[in-house]
DNA sequence: GCTATTGTATGATCAATGTCCAACGGTAGA
DNA sequence: TCTACCGTTGGACATTGATCATACAATAGC
């Protein structure tokens, strides 16, 4: 046992798929859009403003750290997140760079947006 | 009433969650990886070997339809279907060519491998 | 007009996922 | 030590999504 959910992956290990399932959610894009800046971020800051609860924030953060896309450093007893945009940018290049360059509205599109089903 | 479904959508409302949903995958991100060679496939091709149903595959390709990724030509009783490239690039720089830059083996990484379920 | 080919439509499963709620567990500060 | 604060855990629930099987539709060739 020793949640293994806790640890995360080897880059090697990590596949396209597996980051691209990681970021098909508009939180989670956010998320990984937010810390392209390079910076650790708290979990718990002004940032994340989702309109979701706590537990649900949990999720979409170890959903993000078991896909590789992240890493948490626990300082205290506030966490911070951070890309692992090395790692990340040597295994699939220009993917990162990709999510983060908008034209137009990427992320809403000019008309209805799916993202509506975040509901609340 | 009048299967809007069908339609392709307007580039511009096409969502960056929209095309990463469609291609979180492994079977439609292998699709639209061999359809980036720029040419147009059959959707009863022989490349097309994943080792799922026909009516599977039709989902499949509905799926990307409807994202925006790609545009069906009828053609006689033969369907061909290739990638909305010109679009895709101006809408998302450089996400296409994202998903075709190899390094190692994206797609099923170096061990255990979650795309094993394309079987075959 | 038949028949084979090439897909699509529909309905049923089954698994995965996003969300909330309530309860719990460390840590910092009073 | 008691109490906020920050975040996780576990259960419950509804929705989505991938898959298959059967039936259907349109076209090309005989």
């Amino acid at each position: 046992m020793a949640r293994e959910d806790d640890a995360m992956p080897d880059i090697a290990d990590v596949t396209m798929v597996d980051v691209l399932r990681a970021i098909a959610d508009p939180i989670r894009l956010r998320i990984v859009q937010t810390l392209a800046d390079g910076l650790a971020h708290g979990k718990c800051g002004t940032h994340w403003d989702f309109g979701v609860h706590k537990s649900t924030m949990t999720h979409h953060f170890r959903t993000l750290r078991q896909a590789g896309l992240t890493r948490t450093v626990v300082a205290g007893r506030t966490h911070t997140i951070e890309l692992r945009r090395d790692e990340l940018d040597a295994r699939f290049p220009g993917l990162i760079d990709a999510l983060t360059v908008t034209t137009g509205d990427p992320v809403r599109g000019t008309a209805h947006s799916p993202a509506d089903r975040s509901g609340h």
